[in-house]
DNA sequence: CCGATACGCAACGGTCCCGTTTCGTAAACT
DNA sequence: AGTTTACGAAACGGGACCGTTGCGTATCGG
């Protein structure tokens, strides 16, 4: 009751350390990242990966699930800022964005979660879609329409029908493309490809 | 040594159950459809849905990969007929093959292996590849081939491009797309979309 | 009928992970 | 110094599966 009288009082004893913390949710995003689906994560692994005890882990979460959605809410907001200049080059660096990405072990785990664990763990995902998927559908949306505003798009173009085939193409080929990475001019030919169209 | 001269010697004793094997199989592929990962498979469970004991299992098959990989063998061939009347009612054929998989739940087996397993078990999707993917490919990659010579499509079209912005669409929707089951003029929509292209 | 093999079932020892507890030590406070 | 809390490590009882084995029964050929 002498000094530290401003702000939030400090509970006495030894703190929680951030260091350790850290290092849990790296751990975490780690495993996922490599490939390992949120149902095989095991408390066990994490705690052996980040050099930590068990119970630190359990002090602070109490369960798998929030650990994974605290550690996937540090990954920072996926979209880049945009040129404005034409909606080509918007679209490009949008879809160039994910194209990086997945090459980024850390970034991997968007993807990855976003594969696999649609269906299993609905309240989870729920959290995640709005964090890491809503805010690139929305600048995507924010695109398309002023394209078609500016005439740069068809005027009878469905919106949501172009986000699903510009996203949809650049998945499949983090997914099911030729093995390796992706050419680096990847973003840019799906985009020319897209807007082209396949009819002379 | 009397009757039973003709073809392979059956051995003696009892016969393996016919009936065993298939309810293996289709409790393998009823698991799998329902979004387990080949990862979270159990030979217990499998046993268990199917009625059966666990060495009757391991009679067969000596691990669960082997398993997993005469299951989705038993599934036919999904390329449906096509008209070859035109280039865009053939792609409407066939995207509408996967969409109307999307909602079966044995077919949904090869959708989820598809996408969660890919990385984790390299020789299982090797085959599954070869049997279950390239045939689709084949088929699309024809379809647009012949398109491209009949003037139906742009000459310069890039074919493999065009097979990833069709299949990667429809493989969209069916994994990020609204709730539900998918509209049934979707592959129409696809087509139509992909093939306008989104420039006035 | 008899030998051989497959069947379902239950049990085995072993491994992994669970979530909790105990322990000795470390780091902050009064 | 003394109190309080966090730390890493280890161990706990419990559960799920593993792959194997033994059991009694069923179904084939001879």
């Amino acid at each position: 009751m002498t000094i530290q009288e401003s702000g939030t009082a400090r509970p006495a004893g030894r703190p929680r350390s951030e260091k350790a913390e850290k290092a849990i949710i790296e751990a975490t995003l780690d495993l996922i990242g490599e490939g390992m689906g949120v149902s095989e994560l095991s408390i066990e692994a994490i705690a052996s990966r980040a050099g930590v005890g068990k119970t630190t882990i359990y002090r602070r979460w109490s369960n798998k699930e929030d650990l994974v959605v605290d550690a996937l809410a540090t990954l920072k907001a996926p979209v880049p800022p945009l040129a404005g200049t034409s909606v080509r080059d918007d679209l490009i660096s949008l879809l160039d964005t994910m194209r990086s990405e997945a090459g980024n072990p850390r970034s991997r785990c968007v993807i990855n979660i976003a594969m696999s664990e649609a269906d299993r763990y609905p309240q989870l995902m729920e959290r995640f879609v709005k964090r890491a998927i809503e805010p690139r559908k929305a600048a995507m949306r924010d695109v398309i329409k002023r394209g078609i505003a500016s005439g740069e798009l068809r005027a009878d173009l469905d919106v949501d029908m172009g986000m699903a085939i510009l996203t949809g193409t650049m998945m499949w080929h983090t997914k099911w493309g030729p093995a390796g990475d992706l050419p680096a001019d990847l973003a840019e030919r799906i985009v020319d490809a897209a807007l082209a169209g396949m009819t002379p």
